[in-house]
RNA sequence: GGGCAGAUGGCCGAGUGGUUAAAGGCGACAGACUGUAAAUCUGUUCUCUUCGGGGUACGGAGGUUCGAAUCCUUCUCUGCCCA
């Protein structure tokens, strides 16, 4: 299989330019994808265009990841109902340095190889010109009525919150870096998400009406969910790649708890496995769904990827801990369990006042595991809470030192999946 | 600059003087079922609480009224149209 072969069997194509094929089985391809500084981290959403960017150099055509620190100033209206807020420049430059630093571990920057991959950032090119020369230059060649004619910019002229000249000015930023890259690095394809389609091609109109030169473009689906939810969220708000805002250990649940149909799907998306062998693990996994064979390999796979060995090992560790022994009372936990348990919220807690005895409610209010008493209070009366793998069954329940695993801690469950280890100190 | 239409809880959206902490939907959280899924069903969803109740809230500020999301004044913001 060729390149554009195997991301089309991986799902991984969505719309494609002619002749794009032809240009990357004809020499080595430089190609692009701009990845926006809109937070500190990259979240799993960004996942797909990186995995892009590696498919493509592994398949010996030179990638280049660009940060958009111009573009990022100016605000992408695709896929976005309403104006954006724009950043002020401190928390611009963090989160361009944050995606930077994170982009860098996913690709081959090695020098010696002829396709090594390169880190751009439009801001080195946009800073020195002048607003008139971009006006003459390069918005000449680009009329209203096509820029008009974008799904992200007709979206929002038909819709009620209209759109600044900013966002509407904005394809034209992006279609410069193209025609940039084009001009000084060679970069003929530029991929991204569907929802970036608008932006590329006015990218290649560029490309072709001021420089005369050919450019190529490709696009991936958005990922979705097959109940219709948004991909890559979960109850704590997005999975990011930053270890420090979603552990390991939360990241690899993310995928574990994956539907089967949408498991289907990404593991032919987010992982390098071959195609005999994803159809090896469909169907054991489906002599007996219920192991769920095939998420734990997803899961697996996309953890190691993301955050290497050691911590999915630690991943893997604290959900047979947390999971595979329900029935295993909490008495079983060693010290070394509960301790050595990565991803799960700890926190200390005065032990006289567990020994004198504390009703559960504030215990849990003052331990921040809920943010009131009031809430805690809910929880308790709604079934939701456990202590020790034992449901609460009244909010009138005291906690005292009886109930200490290992006369120090206590191990509580928020929900089904939320694990928190009070010590008492 | 002028005219018109708007601004309600995380989002959408009902509500035009009192029983409105505010219908309904979405989203989110929890429970049941299950496979730590999906689908389905049930409950919760401003906030604090000693569970009795308290505090805030319908763009901002003022006013009318016993009583205002609802009426008046004014300001801000948004959209549309005209210049």
């Amino acid at each position: 299989m060729n390149l554009i072969e195997e991301l089309r069997w991986r799902g991984m194509i969505r719309d494609i330019m002619p002749g794009t094929e032809e240009q990357l089985n004809k020499e080595m391809t430089t190609a692009y994808i701009g990845f926006d500084p809109t937070a500190e981290s990259l979240h799993i959403g960004s996942l797909v265009p990186i995995l892009l960017l590696v498919h493509l150099q592994k398949a010996g055509h030179k990638p280049i990841a660009l940060v958009g620190g111009a573009t990022g100033m100016v605000g992408d209206p695709s896929g976005k109902s309403e104006e954006r807020n724009l950043l002020d420049e401190a928390t611009l430059n963090r989160n361009i340095a944050g995606v930077k630093s994170q982009l860098e571990k996913f690709l081959d920057f090695d020098l010696t190889k002829p396709n090594a991959a390169e880190m751009a950032n439009n801001y080195d090119w946009f800073k020195n010109i002048s607003f008139i020369e971009f006006l003459r230059d390069t918005g000449k060649h680009i009329t209203v009525n096509y820029m008009m004619a974008k799904d992200s910019v007709k979206k929002r002229i038909e819709g009620e919150v209209g759109m600044s000249y900013t966002e509407f000015a904005y394809q034209l930023m992006q279609g410069y870096d193209f025609y940039w890259l084009y001009q000084n690095k060679n970069c003929k394809l530029q991929m991204g998400g569907s929802d970036q389609w608008g932006n590329i091609t006015t990218g290649t109109e560029l490309v072709r009406r001021k420089a005369g030169g050919e450019a190529f473009a490709f696009t991936c689906p958005l990922i979705t969910k097959a109940d219709g939810g948004k991909f890559g969220k979960t109850e704590k708000g997005n999975v990011w790649l930053d270890q420090s805002l979603t552990t390991p250990y939360q990241f690899y649940q993310f995928w574990l708890n994956a539907s089967d149909e949408d498991a289907e799907k990404w593991i032919k998306i987010f992982t390098f496995l071959q195609k005999e062998e994803i159809e090896i693990i469909l169907n054991d996994h489906q002599k007996d769904a219920g192991q769920r064979l095939l998420q734990k390999r997803l899961a697996e796979e996309v953890t190691e990827f993301v955050h290497g060995k050691e911590e999915l090992g630690k991943a893997i560790e604290t959900t047979h801990k947390l999971f595979a022994g329900q029935t295993a009372s909490a008495e079983s936990l060693s010290i070394d369990d509960l301790e050595g348990m990565e991803g799960i919220v700890k926190s200390d807690f005065a032990k006289d006042k567990i020994e004198s005895g504390i009703d559960i409610v504030s215990l849990l209010a003052d331990t921040a595991i809920f943010p009131s008493k009031g809430e805690a209070r809910k929880m308790i009366q709604g079934g939701g809470v456990s202590i020790n793998r034992k449901k609460v069954e009244s909010v009138q329940f005291t906690v005292d030192s009886g109930l200490l695993l290992h006369k120090k801690y206590l191990l509580v469950q928020k929900g089904r999946r939320n694990y928190y280890l009070i010590k008492a100190v």
